[in-house]
DNA sequence: TTACATTTGTCACATGGGCGACAATTTATT
DNA sequence: AATAAATTGTCGCCCATGTGACAAATGTAA
């Protein structure tokens, strides 16, 4: 099954596909804030999300954090290292309190060995995913941060937006410091933009909650 | 065979895998210029490099080019599309005259499909360059414009660099254009540093070859 | 309810680096 | 060799953003 997107296409697994996988390992709860996996741990597990949000985060030296994805239920992570081997470079972190199927690298290649097709989708979801960051390379140079963070909400409207007709639900929570993350930018400069933002009522908040998007008006930041 | 690099790891191809390769695909040459896909073209295709390089572009609203990837001898490019299917969102164009093995998409499925183990090394490769391209998020959003270019020197040496000793050979010809394409950029601002480089004796100049750098005067400009 | 922690609003200030422009140089073309 | 094209050197101007700082608001724990 695929899903079109902005631009990328989102792979995702068929019913039976998943049921491979869940043989393949064992069901596992990580609560809110636990990282799963950190730099430097030896990369020998696959993980795939049963329920819940994962923040893939890398940090620098200088102890600046980048996110260099986030997933969600029905995706895997940790996938790239566990087949290529060689130790972790970034950090998983459960967003929520979230369920894992948690696959061992042997029983994943075993898995893969005696599923070509399965092996052929995990190769397309990580060709989808390469697509995806090249995608949000060429965002970060050639948008300034104001475009960035409306392409960013689109984005997650995109996958976890409910279109009402009259805006797009989101009911979203983020901090500012994590959306900065996300973008490349700072937090005081994420402020200032959501201010503008919801001024000209291109958002709606409620609390702290991202409630509602209009795209059309978000997009006249992007042309 | 993988090779360690950097921080990320290159997933080259068995010579009996190349010649699975090479059966299922056909030859073809193209000179120095030319496109070898453009964006929107139906992506019904793969390629194998034979013989030369390979630049993966893309190009904004605006005109802003942004290089994604380069590609050289052993690899292939063109591989995440062919997969997912739908249109390309990039260019590729030869970087000299090169050799090109053309895959079939159907071909290429099919050859997959017979060879798990082939399909688990694409798999292999395509994770490796989305652990790569989420590398380059994370240097280009913490990274000044300095310490950008200084990593691509570096990790160009790395990838086609010969070790003399005393620095490292790469005889490599980019234009600024092209280099500030790469680490977006503008020319101007490349050659502002390629003078202070130059000037530090970080690298040697041969008319407008990059003939050699020295990492550990660069390596000053990353920490 | 009180106290503490997290998140957000907002400022003043400094600056990296984009942009435009044009000359100087090198390379390609005829 | 002569002309055209591409590439590089270099300026001045200017503004988008990072930084630091602190107050205000909101959420959480005791």
């Amino acid at each position: 099954m695929k899903t079109l997107k902005a631009e990328g296409i989102v792979v995702n697994l068929e019913s039976h596909e998943k049921d491979l996988v869940r043989s393949a390992g064992a069901k596992i709860r990580y609560p809110k804030g636990q990282i799963v996996f950190a730099v430097g741990e030896y990369a020998d597990r696959a993980y795939f999300i049963e329920n819940g949000w994962v923040k893939i985060y890398r940090i620098a030296e200088d102890g600046r954090r980048v996110t260099v994805a986030i997933r969600r239920q029905g995706e895997f992570f940790g996938l790239a290292e566990a087949l290529c081997g060689g130790e972790r470079i970034c950090y998983a972190e459960a967003m929520d309190d979230i369920d894992l199927i948690v696959i061992r690298k042997d029983n994943f290649f075993t898995l893969l060995r005696e599923n070509a097709d399965l092996a052929i989708k995990i190769a397309m979801i990580l060709g989808a995913r390469l697509r995806e960051a090249q995608a949000t390379i060429h965002e970060i140079v050639s948008w300034p941060v104001p475009g960035r963070l409306v392409l960013l909400l689109l984005k997650l409207a995109e996958r976890s937006g409910v279109d009402t007709g009259n805006g797009i639900e989101l009911n979203l929570r983020l901090t500012h410091e994590e959306i900065a993350c996300m973008i490349g930018t700072s937090r005081p400069t994420v402020s200032l933009i959501f201010n503008s933002l919801k001024n000209e009522k291109a958002i709606v908040m409620k609390g702290r909650d991202i409630k509602k998007i209009y795209p059309e008006k978000l997009k006249k930041w992007v042309k």
